[in-house]
DNA sequence: CACCATCATGTGGTCGGACCACCACGGGTC
DNA sequence: GACCCGTGGTGGTCCGACCACATGATGGTG
């Protein structure tokens, strides 16, 4: 038996956990920069291959940024930079599980809409009310999308809880919603979409909580149930 | 210009685009077995070390299995695979985050268990039940914390969006709670915590979703209100 | 024939070293 | 003083070798 630590699971999975415990610890802070990819191999005694998977991995999962010809920083740990991945999850779903995602989505983005009539300023309200004009002024499909995104993004920021709003925007990646909404829109459900949006924004000038929140579980709800009956039939 | 894709960011991020498209496009199925490490890297024309990074990111975010002699699966892309990165969310969050997590999940958690009320089976209510007791009749805060979070999931997963499981999951993730609780608990909270689990299982009982889901909402809510406290002051 | 220990093969895991692409800094030029 | 450019250091890529493990074939044994 040696004095250094033994050997758990792979060398790579060793690296992963030294560096997360180094942060967890605080010994490494949000901003800071790391000690060079071939000092750190060194200073765990492993490749810098090996290394370099494990800063890979820290990458993947937000708690690390490589800069290239810079250095290794540890990211803001910011719920943005944490929940980047949560998009892939809604890409790479099918099926049934597509219903289970925008139903989470109706609970979290009806509730973050109740919060945001609440507590939107002027300011935000005008910027609601910037991208809902917008997006019915033109008929590019595309231009609609985002502007779509960016009414929701704009409404759930404005409920204050930044995490909760990275969730959603991972919820509501571009790909996912062109994949779903490519059909529901197709099926002329432009008319109903405007409408809704329209409701949740008179209870957002209204400040009016109950009913944004019941407007914004609506509007999710019908996409889902729109879903769900795709995959039942 | 020549025939093959045009360079767009790191090799890495080609490959990692590659592999995702493929799933994506259902060209792999889940469960199915990939070519080797060397033959991916020579099919896209890249080394062996930059697709191990690129296979090492999609194995972070859930979406292959690397089997030690055998070879690379594509998981099952079930949510439980897909979001374990969560957990590592919940384990670097800190100060203001930390409340905005338990928000999140006090809003998830309550509607879930709301659902369970309506939907529980006798067995998984039994299984409740068992944890709920064990948790009560020891005094070994490992045990109980290892019950109170079995008690939970138990409930949660009888809400049937196994998504929304998988989620909650992480944030419920036994070093979060470890960090939180440990100081909640220390107050003398274990009274508190018996009486909110009571309440809740008894809206089970009762198949009372209301409830239940008010139940949950005030358990949750009480951390949430004492690490709000803890920040503040 | 049925069973099991053994081994050969192929796989992912690790290593070391080399070179390339890029950035940041500082000295030189105007 | 402002600007340009060289230079050192960093992450990004590649190569080839070896190790550790899993699996199936092999051949012996009952």
């Amino acid at each position: 038996m040696d004095e250094t630590a033994p050997q758990k699971g792979t060398v790579t999975q060793r690296a992963i956990e030294r560096i997360k415990a180094m942060i967890g610890e605080g010994r490494l802070e949000p901003g800071q920069r790391l000690p060079t990819e071939r000092d750190l191999a060194a200073q765990i005694g492993i490749s810098r291959s090996s290394m370099r998977e494990a800063i890979r991995a820290l990458t993947v999962m937000g708690v690390l940024e490589a800069r290239h010809g810079s250095g290794i920083y540890v990211t803001q740990l910011e719920a943005g930079d944490l929940l980047e991945t949560f998009g892939v999850v809604a890409d790479l779903s099918r099926g049934p599980r597509l219903v289970e995602l925008l139903e989470v989505r109706r609970i979290l983005e009806s509730t973050a809409t109740g919060l945001a009539a609440a507590r939107i300023t002027a300011d935000q309200l005008a910027e609601v009310e910037k991208h809902l004009t917008a997006m019915n002024a033109t008929e590019d499909p595309e231009e609609i999308l985002a502007h779509d995104i960016a009414f929701h993004r704009e409404i759930v920021s404005a409920a204050g809880n930044e995490t909760m709003a990275a969730i959603l925007d991972g919820l509501s990646s571009r790909t996912f919603r062109a994949r779903v909404w490519r059909g529901y829109q197709e099926e002329g459900a432009f008319a109903r979409t405007r409408r809704e949006h329209a409701a949740i924004h008179r209870a957002l000038v209204a400040r009016d909580p109950d009913t944004a929140r019941a407007a914004a579980a609506a509007h999710v709800g019908e996409v889902e149930h729109w879903l769900r009956a795709q995959l039942g039939g």
